[in-house]
DNA sequence: GTTTAGCACTCTCCTTTCAGGAGTGCTAAG
DNA sequence: CTTAGCACTCCTGAAAGGAGAGTGCTAAAC
């Protein structure tokens, strides 16, 4: 793997992430200043195409990249773009105006990494469930209804209206919520829930009326809503490789369906990660790649970003973008 | 427009609706029980071509139905689908869960329909910028942030998270709530806002704290957010004449953007009203019919739901549903 | 008068064929 | 090692032809 052929490689990626049509030896001669004629190019590929990093669709087409070669590009050859001002200052003015809600800090992300790639993208939450309780309060809304808040360890803050009897009266939330929050505070989100629903606990004749309450919670909480958020799915119509409306619909129902935050959470180390097409091994997305990106609050990864395209993505662009993003997302949910 | 016409433009809009392939003389005879010959039938469907009932995609085609005879089979001829027993029961189920919170039962609705009708279903909330504030408070969160918990005249519970300033303690707050509460009761949230943005109105100088806090709240509220919520929209994929990608394109673009909801909104009429092909002068869905319906808190309209499908439809089973689920809707929401 | 069988006609759709073009691999010369 | 030349392959799009579906019309049957 000599200097020129990574040149050569690299070119060949560019011209074919720009045009997705296959790319031949004139044109990557024509169009990028290799200071060789077509038939060294030729050569250059032939033995590319040994080494497994390019492929061809026919005889008598131009090359292709396969997974191998996206992957020597974007982890030997490509860097990330750097991105300019009024991209910086966008992502930096995106989480100005509101303050820790969670769905709408998800909400917000999304939109604006699919805004600037250009590609569908998804945001995976902090996993409340696996957050741990940190205080609890009842407000009362109606004669019959109280609010539910709830606070976690990771800052983030839940409501949940809640039907109750009528005869508990501020005065008795409150001091309902003095024993829960005493109670429980620390108990991962998840625990809690299971240990509500446990009747061997006894926590059903310690605390009788606030069980019937927390009771309610649980059951009316469903944990995975406005735990994701997916925005600009139409943006992947505008890719050529796109324009058969199976496809579409297998990759659109993959970032719908539990599979994508399950494979966005499985690439769990910090930082960038790409995948590229049948690495993932899921049919439904065989011919996409992701780019997956975590943040952080208070120095532990809370929840996932993910970007997904044709193979052909502009992988430097949307690794800049994601880790811009990211590491805003970072900074504003510590503060 | 003979008992037997109608049979054949009943007959030929379900065989359409059932294939989507043009219907000839002979599938009709052969399907239906008409009683008569095919050529019988050609004569009746030339008779309903010149009443512009019908139309031919080209000479030896077989009949499509036009938009004004699906006007007449909506109509006249068709009737809404009586739905079975499973289907009424999961609409009774869906509500029974949780309460009170706007986006839960928005969100809840769309997933419903689409999954009943196995088509898009927008779904579009009360407007709260209409609605009259009915109560306000603050609950206190952390050091520096408050939870703002709204009521309006429409029964719904708006919350918001804002940043204060540390010296509002908790009695500070009850205060302040206490007094925005009384002074701008029975304002409609939008003319609320307005006066809290003129500096005219003086609200300035006689709360001066409370008002930096309703400032905070104003500039931070997206009116919009949450208002509307989309579901299934990948069932359009289904369907045979959404196979070209730009067609797609246009079509959910259409329910993605701020149209759908104002076009939603025009059928403000109490009940279920159909809007086929180009009848709503809109290019993007030039194809596509829509359903629309609206529901009630105590007595007035407060939102719509809105099915969008191929202008062959399967009119009578989206009524039925749009109709239970709108009346179930508003049932919950009354209670 | 209405209904129906028969038939010629039209138009789409699918398949086949064919030429053009792009790109390759190989060979031999620079 | 590089490059020009050339035969070869394979896709693509256009053109041509046949099959099939469905029609409208006419004339006979009810």
């Amino acid at each position: 793997m000599d200097a020129r052929k990574r040149q050569v490689l690299e070119a060949l990626i560019d011209d074919y992430i720009a045009t997705a049509e296959p790319v031949g030896s004139r044109t990557l001669a024509k169009k990028y200043g290799l200071g060789v004629s077509p038939a060294t190019i030729r050569n250059e590929m032939a033995d590319l195409e040994d080494l497994g990093f390019l492929e061809q669709p026919h005889t008598s087409a131009g090359r292709v990249p396969s997974d191998k070669g996206y992957r020597y590009y974007v982890d030997e050859i490509m860097r990330p773009l750097v991105l300019d001002l009024a991209e910086r200052q966008r992502i930096r003015q995106a989480y100005q105006v509101r303050v820790r809600e969670l769905h709408w800090f998800i909400h917000q992300t999304a939109r604006l990494v699919s805004e600037l790639t250009l590609y569908p993208s998804l945001v995976v939450a902090p996993p409340v469930e696996q957050a741990a309780l940190t205080d609890l309060s009842f407000v009362p809304l109606g004669q019959d209804t109280v609010l539910m808040v709830l606070k976690t360890s990771t800052g983030m803050v839940e409501n949940q209206t809640l039907l109750v009897p009528e005869e508990f009266d501020s005065d008795k939330l409150k001091s309902l919520a003095e024993d829960f929050t005493q109670e429980f505070r620390g108990l991962a989100i998840h625990d809690l829930k299971n240990r509500i629903l446990d009747p061997l606990q006894g926590d059903v004749k310690r605390y009788p009326e606030l069980w019937q309450l927390a009771l309610k919670w649980v059951t009316g909480h469903d944990g995975d809503e406005d735990k994701v958020s997916l925005a600009g799915p139409l943006n992947i119509l505008n890719y050529p490789e796109f324009r058969d409306v199976d496809k579409v619909r297998r990759v659109l129902g993959f970032l719908e369906k539990e599979t994508a935050v399950e494979l966005a959470s499985r690439y769990y180390a910090e930082g960038v990660q790409v995948v590229i097409g049948a690495e993932s091994s899921l049919d439904d997305i065989q011919d996409c790649s992701l780019v997956t990106a975590t943040y952080r609050v208070g120095g532990s990864v809370v929840g996932h970003l993910m970007v997904l395209g044709p193979r052909r993505m502009h992988y430097n662009r949307v690794i800049g973008i994601v880790e811009a993003v990211s590491d805003e997302l970072s900074r504003v949910l510590h503060g």
